[in-house]
DNA sequence: CCTTGACTTCGAGTGCGCTCGAACTCGTAG
DNA sequence: CTACGAGTTCGAGCGCACTCGAAGTCAAGG
C-alpha cells in the first residue's frame, strides 16, 4: 500500500503520515525502487491505536516514548504498560472533570430554561 | 481587589488575566487613579465559569461569543443557552469517546498483564 | 514521446492559548 | 529622598500539532 491509500484508509493526510514518520511516531517505512513508501495493513492497526491515544488526549511526546519502546520490541512491555496505566488514570480524571462540567452546564441551562418559562408566562 | 490578588484567588496569572481582558473574555476592568485594575468578587465567579468551559474543551472563540452576549445583557439568553446546549452535546460525545478509549486501554493493559503473568510462571 | 498524477524532500507557515520581558509609573515604608 | 514591590502597556516568543507549497522524480496510459 502506498501513502495515498494509507491516507485514505487511516483518515490521516499523506502530509501527516510523513510528519509522523519524521518525528518517529510511525516506523521508517520501506521504500520501493523509486523511493515511495510501501505499507502493509498492520500499519492501519498502529495508526488506529495512535488515534485512540490522541483522542484520549495523550501528548505526542508520550506517544513517542511508547512508540520508541515498541520499536525496541521485547523486554519493554512493563514500561509500555506503565505508560498506558498512567494515561488511563489521566483519562479517568478527565472524565470526572467533564462530568462535573456537565452538571454545571445542566444547572446553567436549566436556569435559562426557567427564564424562558417565566417570559412565556408574562 | 487588584490584579495580583485576583490572580492568586483565581489561579490565573496576572499576565493571563490581562490577556483575557485584551481579547474580550473578561470585561474591561475599572481602573483607579493610577490605571490599576480594580475587581470585585463577582469576577471570580465568572473566571471560575470560564475555567469550566475551558476544562470542558470549549475553544476561546466560543467563549468569546458567550462573553459578548453576556456583556450585551438581557435579550441574549436564548442565544447563550444555545451555545451551552451545543457545547453540552460536544462534551457528552467526548465523554463517550474517552470511555471507548478506556475500554481499549483496559484490554491492552490486561494483555500486558497476561504477559507478565506468563513470565512469572516461567 | 509526452502528459498526468501520485509520489519525494525540505523548510516555512498556521492557529491556538498563553507566556514573557522590557521599559515605564505609582504609592508606601524606612 | 529613595528604594521597593506591584502595577501598567506593548509586542515578541513559545510549544504543540499539524499543514502547506515549491520543486523535483517516476511509472503507466494514450
Amino acid at each position: 500500500m502506498k501513502i495515498g491509500e494509507l491516507a485514505r484508509r487511516s483518515g490521516l493526510s499523506a502530509h501527516t503520515i510523513r510528519y509522523y514518520e519524521r518525528i518517529g511516531l510511525l516506523p521508517y517505512a520501506d521504500r520501493d525502487r523509486s523511493s515511495q513508501r510501501n505499507y502493509d495493513a498492520s500499519m492501519l492497526i498502529w495508526i488506529e491505536f495512535l488515534g485512540r491515544l490522541k483522542t484520549a488526549g495523550m501528548p505526542i511526546r508520550d506517544m513517542l516514548r511508547y512508540a520508541a519502546l515498541r520499536e525496541r520490541g521485547a523486554g519493554t512491555e512493563a514500561e509500555r504498560c506503565e505508560i498506558l496505566v498512567q494515561h488511563r488514570e489521566r483519562i479517568r480524571a478527565h472524565v470526572a472533570d467533564l462530568q462535573a462540567c456537565l452538571l454545571v452546564l445542566d444547572t446553567k441551562i436549566a436556569g435559562y430554561g426557567d427564564q424562558k418559562q417565566r417570559t412565556k408566562e408574562l
